[in-house]
DNA sequence: AAGCTTCATGTAATCCTTTTCAATGGCTTT
DNA sequence: AAAGCCATTGAAAAGGATTACATGAAGCTT
């Protein structure tokens, strides 16, 4: 049997709720509250944190839900919302969902049974479209993936514009017949998608998209068979980190030069962003801030159940690399 | 007040305990069963998590203890191990030390309040050695860095093994001035400099090592002080996939050609490593058995808490790139 | 000096399950 | 038909903390 809150009260010679007291800086005298710290350190007790927090109904615990924690921004994400979590002494409790709604249902209970405080969520388009309607018995704070603003706070990047910055950018760079990469699971690659649209559109340029898994591997398949045809595109933007390096793959199947043959670029800096190929022009993320604003709009609403859901755009910003340098004749050296 | 299994029950018209029963699969007949299932959809009762692990003394939590989730070989290890746990009923905490002392001490406390089944942890080289020393009060299996087999059980890379490998292959392309780069804050990178001396050694090489934070920008650092001097390496060996990125981003700095000029090497394949630069040479780890090795020995340890520690090392595989292509006066394509 | 407030402390109820133990009822056995 | 057994079921204890409430002492006011 472990050492217990009665142990410690015990040995200190003073009553159980005292001890607590000493735990949560409650009403205790200097006197006491030395006896009592000494008998925690002789009995090595340690707090049982199922009974603190079944007896005091506050789980101190927020779920994070996303498709795959390999994903380069997952993995970032991750990292913020668990060191403001810690700082403010919460657990995180980390789902894979791989992007199919069966597992949401399934993690979503778990949720339930662990009353969370609250959940951050990337959630796939099926279960996004559910979430309009139904309510959740905790909050709930969407990252990456919002959809228009609803009954849940979001926190995404501005999707719509950052593509369009990508496509005015190899516009400028001379390109003309520019097709686009999405995935077929979240709602961010819709967003993209509509902001490719929009440039293409007002710059008289042709547009094609292509709908894909979110894998390096559907992406190399899809961009292989679109590059067969004889009409080849001059530039391609891809809507996530993974597919981006599948079309780098491609690339060198089908030795084509970059950028001269075609120009690449996509979303998600990271470290080996510039060091693959002539290094790779992105859309740059701000992780840390989408993370830390997630966890504050989620602080708000716990104060504030009732006030009306908010939908945070930030914006990207474009690193310039040699997947979109200018046609001199000579593969440039990365920018940064 | 949300649902309890007492308003179940009533409306049920059992007692909690059937409830709990139904929960649990114990022997109930099929009549009660049936309203019990009815009463719980109706009500949308959901277990509370906290209540039924302090009653039943079972966690079913273990803790994932790790220097930075954003470490590819540590991002890939965590979603193997959720997903294993997962898949057993378990539920994964994750700790980032960012390779602190302090803050492992203070994650083991942690560790400690939630009553974890046991605990995977990747120690500083400083807990490594305390823990020959201490025991915790669950039990630990020790991944990626394990030191001698001392009380804990643990599995790791053969590091000696994989290292000499790699100095081999460098001697077998005709480099002779082969330095090694190591981290300075692991076990790991003290097995992998001794694979590195002995190899260098056998084969009657030069042998020069540097300890360096494991970063990226550390790594990049040492590797444009060690390269100013005179006598330039025509081999490198880095010991980590960050660092390896910063002896790439060196040789750009310095405008040598890879491997022309130098040919390197690193240990962890990703998705990426073909693609940077005319790709990288690198020893693959079998992280998935690697995390599901940890899990197996956790479990074999609860079953047998008295066994004899055990310690696992796995071998991994030597995946040539062209980084180490040999030299023809011809850049290579990447090779599988 | 009586009465009131304030503060530290203890007692006991409470959070929600699981689990032990006793009771019930139907069968089989002799 | 009495005894014994098995399978279900319910009542109540237990798990380890927090917290509402009661208590008592000390300090202050008038």
């Amino acid at each position: 049997m472990a050492i217990s809150i009665k142990d410690v009260a015990q040995r200190a010679g003073v009553s159980v709720a005292t001890v607590s007291r000493v735990f949560s800086n409650g009403p205790v005298s200097p006197e006491l509250r030395e006896r009592v710290e000494k008998a925690i350190a002789a009995t090595g007790y340690r707090p049982n944190l199922s009974a603190r927090r079944l007896r005091s109904q506050h789980s101190q615990t927020i779920g994070l839900m996303v498709a795959d924690i390999r994903s380069p921004f997952f993995t970032a994400l991750s990292r913020v919302v668990e060191d403001e979590a810690y700082r403010s002494g919460m657990r995180v409790i980390l789902c894979n969902t791989d992007e199919s709604t069966d597992r949401e249902t399934m993690y979503l209970r778990l949720m339930e049974e662990e009353r969370v405080t609250g959940l951050i969520w990337a959630p796939t388009r099926g279960s996004l479209e559910r979430l309009a309607d139904e309510d959740l018995p905790f909050p709930v704070v969407l990252v990456d993936r919002g959809g228009p603003v609803g009954r849940h706070d979001s926190v995404v990047l501005d999707n719509h514009q950052a593509t369009a910055t990508l496509v005015h950018h190899l516009h400028a760079i001379g390109r003309s017949r520019i097709v686009g990469l999405f995935g077929n699971t979240s709602s961010t690659a819709i967003d993209r998608h509509l902001g490719y649209l929009a440039a293409t559109a007002s710059l008289g340029l042709s547009s094609e998209a292509f709908f894909v898994a979110p894998s390096a591997e559907a992406a190399e398949r899809e961009i292989l068979k679109v590059f067969s045809r004889p009409d080849r595109p001059d530039g391609v933007i891809a809507s996530s980190n993974l597919m981006l390096l599948g079309v780098v793959k491609a690339m060198r199947r089908l030795v084509l030069r970059t950028p001269d043959d075609v120009a690449i670029a996509g979303f998600d800096n990271e470290t080996w962003s510039e060091l693959v190929g002539p290094g790779l022009t992105v859309i740059e993320q701000p992780v840390g801030d989408i993370g830390r604003m997630a966890m504050t709009l989620l602080f708000d609403r716990l104060k504030a159940p009732k006030a009306p859901a908010r939908k945070v755009m930030l914006s990207g910003r474009l690193i310039v690399r040699g997947s979109t340098a200018p046609v001199t004749g000579l593969v440039d050296e990365p920018v940064d």
